[in-house]
DNA sequence: CTCGTGATGAGACGATGTCTCATCACCGTA
DNA sequence: TACGGTGATGAGACATCGTCTCATCACGAG
């Protein structure tokens, strides 16, 4: 047994996420979710900078994968292909048994602009990372930009759709947005 | 003479970017900025709903100003020359007089992952009021939301080197800004 | 057993943002 | 002129956020 409860970051997600559903985020206060997870509120601030990101830090990781993953794509990739490689470089963060994930905190999220702002952040974010490792692969401006933002608006896309049916794999639904919206911004006129 | 010093507002913002620049945006108090513009916190608070939105809410109109250019775009026109329409709709707003207004924003904004967040949410707002007013257009996803965000993009290209440089006007920026994204994403694979 | 380490608790603190009540200048009307 | 309505502002209390410092306590190494 540890010194501690163990796992208490993760015990400050689980009662952020049932207490900004069963409340509201802007009613719930830090003490509360501290207190929900058997801390304080100084405790709470030493997991996460501040109360939007209890909800958010989980899609560090992903920043980091989508760009190992173009990083590591074969010399010959073009853009797009350096993308798809990106994305299928993130499809084990979503297995099956995490679903239900997804829904719950997209209607958090969605309903207070601070929780919005913090995910448009988030977004820019993955889509910097992206263009970065497409800069460091040679392609240059505006196309590597492009190149990401299409990679993660398919990304995204991907997530919804895997988060609500229960249909194909997470990179299976990658794959086909990027194609959709490839075909899409070639037919541009 | 109007009942009290008239342009809160305005004196408000320009005390916000004095400040912001001077000191720093972390350590200039919401009293300070107002005390600068000569009236309290609670005067601030009246015309801007946080310390941020100070610097952006300018910015508001512009979403407007898309979206009606969008609008207005005649039947016949495609996509990307809706977005065009849009983009010249806007021009009005950048007169040659504000050229250097532009890099001082930018130099603040820049300073803070704060000031970052609110940049990315506004961004965010301008492709969402784009993307509605071509699906209004009768144009589907994700036709829409591609073409809106490769205007949006174009918009802060534009804005960029029409702030940085004493060249072009900013309606003939961003078109070829559009024009250029448009040859990379077909030109995408 | 003792000491170091590291996570946590306790609580003070400044700043943000909200709220209520008071003030005060102007305007219309009698 | 007098009077009441209106709307922007001032004053200040208030809850919460987020930071900081110091104390506590469990464990592991020696």
């Amino acid at each position: 047994m540890a010194r501690w409860e163990p796992d208490a970051r993760l015990r400050l997600v689980r009662a952020a996420v049932e207490l900004y559903a069963e409340q509201g985020y802007e009613a719930t206060t830090v003490a509360q979710v501290a207190e929900r997870a058997g801390l304080t509120k100084a405790t709470f601030f030493r997991h996460f900078p501040d109360k939007r990101e209890v909800l958010f830090a989980g899609q560090e990781q992903h920043a980091t994968l989508l760009a190992d993953g173009a990083a590591a794509a074969p010399d010959a990739a073009s853009p797009l292909e350096a993308v798809a490689a990106a994305l299928d470089h993130t499809t084990a963060s979503f297995p099956p048994e995490q679903r239900d994930f997804g829904p719950r905190l997209r209607a958090i999220v969605g309903s207070t602009d601070e929780l919005r702002e913090r995910a448009a952040f988030k977004r820019a974010h993955l889509i910097a990372a992206l263009t970065d490792a497409l800069h460091r692969r040679g392609i240059p401006d505006p196309t590597a930009t492009l190149a990401a933002e299409l990679g993660v608006e398919a990304f995204h896309r991907a997530y919804d759709r895997w988060s609500d049916g229960g249909g194909p794999s997470f990179g299976d639904l990658a794959r086909a947005e990027l194609q959709a919206l490839h075909a899409a911004a070639t037919a541009l006129h």
